[in-house]
Parts: C-alpha cells; structure tokens; sequence
DNA sequence: ATGGCTAGGAATCCTAGA
C-alpha cells in the first residue's frame, strides 16, 4: 500500500505533472495540498480517468486539499475540529477498508505556514497545531492504523534544512513551532522518512527563487506521521525529488511510505 | 534568500507562499 503526500501549489496549473506522476509512481492513496480551488474547479474528470476516485475540500484562489485513491473510501469527513469560525480548508480525513485488517484512516493536512510571525499568522499556526494535536490524542483512541500526511510547514531537526541560521527567527522552525511537532511525536506519531534513514539533505521543498533548486538549498517540510499501528507496518519511504525537475513543477515533491498490510 | 519566482483573482497589480 503506498501512501503518498504532495504540495501540489495549484492543481489546475500541475494537471499535466500530476497525471504524468499518477502513472509513473501509482500511489494506492494520494494526499494533495494547496490544490487552490473550488470543489467545482478541480480537474476531477482528468484523474478518474487514471483509475482514481476523487475527494476534495476546496477554497477559492488559495490552500484547499483532496484526496485521490484507487479504492472508494467508506467515509469522508472535512474540517479540523475545535474551531468552527476556521474558514481555511486545510483539513480532511477519509476511512478505508484493508481487507483482514479493519479500517486505515488517512488524513489529508496543510498545516498553516504561520509568517511573518509579528502578526495573528503565527498564533494561528500554533493554534492550528493544538488542535491538530487534540485530533491526534482523540483518534489514538481507536487503535488504528492512521497516517496524518501533508505539508506541515515545520522542519523538524537542523539537519532538515540547508542552513538553520537562515531559518532561525521563520515560523516553520521556531522552537515553539518544533515543539508542537514533538508533541505529536511524544502522542506516539511516527515521522515516516525519519523512521526509515538517518540521511541528510534530505528535502521535501526548495524555492522557485534563487537558485534553490539547483543548489539543493531545499528544507523538510512535507511529513507522514503514522500511529503505532500504521508505523508497524512501515516497509519503506521516499522522496520523489525527480519531479522537482520537471517542466512547470511545483516547489514540494511528493514523499510516499510504502504499508505491508500483507500478514 | 528579509526574497531573485509562481499561482490565482481581479484586473494590467495585489496577496500569499516558505
């Protein structure tokens, strides 16, 4: 079963890119971040073509997610509880059946960047966490296999950057912001990659501007967390770069973790 | 790299991203 995330900054901009990935890399369940349209304006005829059913939580002009698997899901639910006057659509969950194995919850995010930190941005994102975090606790519950996959906007660790002095006082890297993420952790949430390899320059995003890209000046963003019993059947993670080097790419690429739900 | 680019919406520039 492969699980994957990608920022994929505008979805009507990178349907060549995405059905051209689909193909290539065949994800069992896809997590689409900042697809920055309406439900109606998503490019879902495009996609059904290639095989996969489409879930969207759509906004006008800006983030927005969705979810694309092969197989229906059983329950789709949008929205991060705890703050019914958030208008963002950044959140959404869907349920699946594994056969043998009961229920696999996947939930699509686009944690909120939080800049600049000097205005009701960053309170937001540490707000956003809290609740993300109480979601986390409430769903640990079930004891089931569930992935919180999507753009985080935090880098996790120093060595999750090309220079931490640059990232020093920016709201994806703050303490309080890297707190909040060990909080999931310490819940029992699994960062996938990190489960997996100990390798450095080991990025998710690098900058249109600048040169990031060809100077490798990329950061660790785009994250999937997995409960203890989605992490016990981690077989293997990776991070698509390649497609960063396409035509009209977005700035993230996808990050997949392969589940053995074989035995 | 205190932004050198990009997307989207409104409109020929602005906001937002990270």
């Amino acid at each position: 079963m492969k699980i994957a995330t990608w920022n994929i900054n505008g979805v009507k901009a990178r349907i060549e890119n995405l059905c051209q990935w689909l193909k290539d890399s065949s994800p069992d369940i896809a997590c689409l971040q900042e697809i920055k349209t309406v439900d109606e304006g998503f490019p879902r005829l495009e996609i059904e073509a290639l095989g996969y059913h489409v879930e969207t939580h759509g906004q006008k002009g800006f983030n927005g997610v969705a979810i694309l698997s092969k197989v229906k899901p059983d329950e789709v639910t949008r929205g991060l509880p705890g703050d019914d006057g958030d208008e963002q659509a950044r959140f959404m969950e869907a349920v699946f059946s594994i056969e043998g194995h009961g229920a696999l919850r996947v939930c699509c995010l686009y944690l909120p960047n939080g800049n600049p930190i000097d205005t009701e941005k960053y309170p937001y994102k540490l707000a956003w966490m809290e609740r993300l975090r109480k979601f986390a606790g409430d769903r640990l519950a079930l004891e089931e296999p569930i992935i919180l996959a999507g753009d985080y906007n935090v880098i996790p660790e120093p060595h999750d950057c090309f220079d931490p002095k640059v990232w020093e006082n920016d709201a994806l890297f703050l303490p309080q912001t890297r707190r909040a993420f060990r909080q999931l952790e310490h819940l029992g949430f699994t960062d996938a990659v990190r489960a997996t390899t100990d390798a450095v320059k080991l990025y998710s995003f690098w900058d249109y501007q600048a040169g990031a890209w060809p100077k490798n000046n990329g950061i660790r963003i785009d994250h999937l967390m997995l409960s203890p019993e989605a992490a016990d059947r981690l077989a293997a993670t990776a991070i698509e770069k390649h497609v960063r080097a396409w035509e009209k790419p977005s700035d993230h690429v996808p990050v997949i973790a392969h589940l053995d739900f074989s035995s």
